[in-house]
DNA sequence: CCGACTTGCTTCGATGACCGAGGGAAGTCG
DNA sequence: CGACTTCCCTCGGTCATCGAAGCAAGTCGG
């Protein structure tokens, strides 16, 4: 029942290869997943059966006869996409391929709780929803990212530690309620990390993602699937401790974490501090632009204290790819100083074949990553229906 | 063609849920499974025949018919095993079932060299093998655990920074030449890391096994499989910066490397630093147990070290477990001190849940470890044939 | 321009894993 | 002593996958 998961060889495995491109006719499935020809023309007609997958047109031949080429039907079929950071929630429509369309931008208090934010998020959701299908395109589903730990399966919010009223508040089923459709829910770092994953290296087994925005998490690919951890709080690096010496407490109660010194809202904190006026990680982002030194310094160090952290995470796990997103991610001097803290302390062996870059899909890579989850869900739903109980006949 | 992977329903996984006694009768197969009654009765009676498998006598009833008890037909088969660290060769012999026999403790050089450290080994190998067969035991295979990384699939040593000669060093293919037996070969702490898992914690998904020794490594386990990352070389923490003050410089280049500072070989340093004599893990232990103040202090220190590279990894992570085994697991000051560094400075979500314990299986769990993965490998290896390209016919 | 070869895709049994129904064996319990 | 439970096996049936064969539609060298 776990949400992303889906098993190597089959269904939504066939969509995801031919949405990112991996393949585009029915030869290269065959290279693709290693099956049998006859195994995966039988897939593939089922695909096309069901409306999800069409032929297009015939592609250039490699000496043989033309390959029949293939593409994700999305006739219109869009999911809506929600990305939650503690002061922004960013929305926008996904299609199976391409960029996100109509997005958004909307300002509000995710710690004055969960009913106020379920207002607010129903609202755009439903007036997006509205101009998608007036334009129109079918609404399969929605995908939210949210900035704390969740628990997938109950579609719940798991104690966020600063967030008084979230605690195991349902807000899948409240918004799906709201909305009359299915809803994702998992934390923003994870489906970042899928839609990088399955987006931008679906070839790669072992990842860990950043995002580096108002505050820090990471999401981990393990095997090519999700590692969520015992309780599903895997990859939570923000609470790291890195600076024994920092004199800011923090929401955990400890002090030094990282994201005290590192987050886009220390960051924005220390500038203030120093009487420059900044408030969002756009404000960094626009000193650092504009060749601010105490901004940039600032970045600099944040790069610095995130590469010390990610150094123990590769020697630990060994990934082939470490991979920067969030709104931070855009500024070059972090991702940079990532780089230097992760060459200078990891062992060769882990770095040598190291990927170390910002996240390809850029700025909308969450919403992409809710997006197409949700896109996912929707269409593997009623094919690959859950194992156990379920086809009552 | 992985050594240690085993599909999840069937073959091997049956002996080993057999084994570690998490089922004995095809009654305990079907709950454990999930698979219908009629597929484990197939499952058995092949194995049965193929003579892994036996009957023996009947269990109390339930209720009902009395179940009829499965034993693992450990007739004398025995894998040999060794464990390897920098200054020590530990070897024993180890049955499907109870402990290692006939174990053995032995000090060479393993920078000397890989041909010597091969003759050695053959060497207590060959007359350990003999001693087995004039017992009326079946060799069925030889297991090794080496103290540095290891590219398991093609069975050579890769690029110990401190042994030169060692790179590439093709280990299980000569081994297996001089004994004429197969070997499984693989680093020190995966080994640990697999017989902790299989052996006593069965039913965990995700954990960590730290070998505390004369050096320092972790192994992991995520979704219930050994994670060896990109290269191999995941649950290397021994190069991770805890002591940016610290003086001593590492093998590998940097300063203030766990191993540096918390390692057997790092505390024994330091007991001679202040003329206390120590040179092994065993001295130390030693020290420990007669209450002497400066090594207690030292393996204190030593576990809070660990403990804070462990911080990282379990909030990162997010483990069920995280079991302490190697030599200096027996210290409890150790022990504790990883406790205590832990439940200080993770999450209270990721340690709420998380068992932290010393190994169960003692000193011989690398060995059982070692050996009973290569009796899996010799008994998976007629039946579990690779997927592709093996059967000619 | 024409065979020989390559590539792409489909059709059609064969295979094998797994399941479920049914039933027999051997118990417990009232 | 009968009703029910538990354990296990036997016997078709379903389903996914494979491989061989073949057709379709190209390229390419003579």
């Amino acid at each position: 029942m776990t949400a992303f998961d889906e098993q190597p060889g089959s269904a939504a495995h066939v969509l995801e290869l031919v949405a990112n491109g991996s393949a585009t006719s029915r030869a290269d499935l065959v290279r693709e997943l290693g099956l049998a020809a006859s195994t995966v023309s039988v897939r593939v007609q089922e695909l096309v059966e069901a409306g999800l997958l069409t032929e297009s047109g015939e592609g250039a031949s490699r000496g043989g006869r033309r390959p029949r080429l293939l593409r994700v039907a999305d006739q219109g079929a869009v999911a809506l996409a929600a990305d939650l950071d503690s002061h922004h929630m960013r929305t926008g429509a996904v299609g199976h391929t391409g960029g996100a369309h109509d997005t958004d931008e909307h300002a509000f208090d995710l710690t004055a709780g969960p009913e106020p934010t379920l207002d607010a998020l129903a609202e755009r959701l439903s007036a997006l929803a509205a101009h998608q299908r007036a334009a129109g395109r079918t609404v399969r589903g929605v995908g939210v990212g949210f900035p704390g730990p969740v628990d997938a399966d109950s579609g719940r919010i798991v104690a966020p530690s600063r967030m008084p009223g979230w605690h195991l508040f349902p807000l899948r089923d409240r918004l799906a309620e709201r909305l009359g459709l299915p809803v994702l829910l998992d934390n923003d770092a994870n489906v970042l990390a899928l839609g990088e994953h399955r987006a931008a290296h679906p070839s790669l087994r072992h990842l860990v993602v950043v995002k580096a925005g108002r505050g820090i998490g990471s999401g981990v690919i393990s095997g090519g699937r999700l590692h969520r951890g015992a309780r599903g709080s895997a990859g939570d690096i923000s609470h790291v401790r890195v600076d024994a010496t920092a004199e800011h407490p923090c929401s955990c109660g400890n002090i030094g974490c990282l994201e005290t010194v590192a987050s886009g809202a220390a960051i924005a904190a220390a500038l203030r501090a120093r009487d420059i006026p900044a408030e969002s990680t756009a404000d960094i982002l626009r000193l650092v632009e504009n060749g601010d030194a105490h901004a940039t310094t600032l970045v600099r160090q944040a790069g610095r204290d995130i590469g010390a952290v990610l150094a123990v995470v590769v020697n630990f796990f060994n990934p082939e790819a470490v991979i920067i997103g969030g709104a931070l991610s855009r500024a070059e001097p972090l991702v940079a100083a990532v780089r230097g803290a992760l060459y200078e302390r990891c062992l060769p062996m882990a770095t040598s074949e190291l990927t170390i870059s910002a996240a390809r899909c850029g700025p909308a890579a969450g919403l992409l990553g809710a997006g197409r989850a949700a896109l996912r869900e929707a269409a593997a739903g009623p094919q690959t229906a859950c194992p156990p109980t379920r086809n009552g006949k």
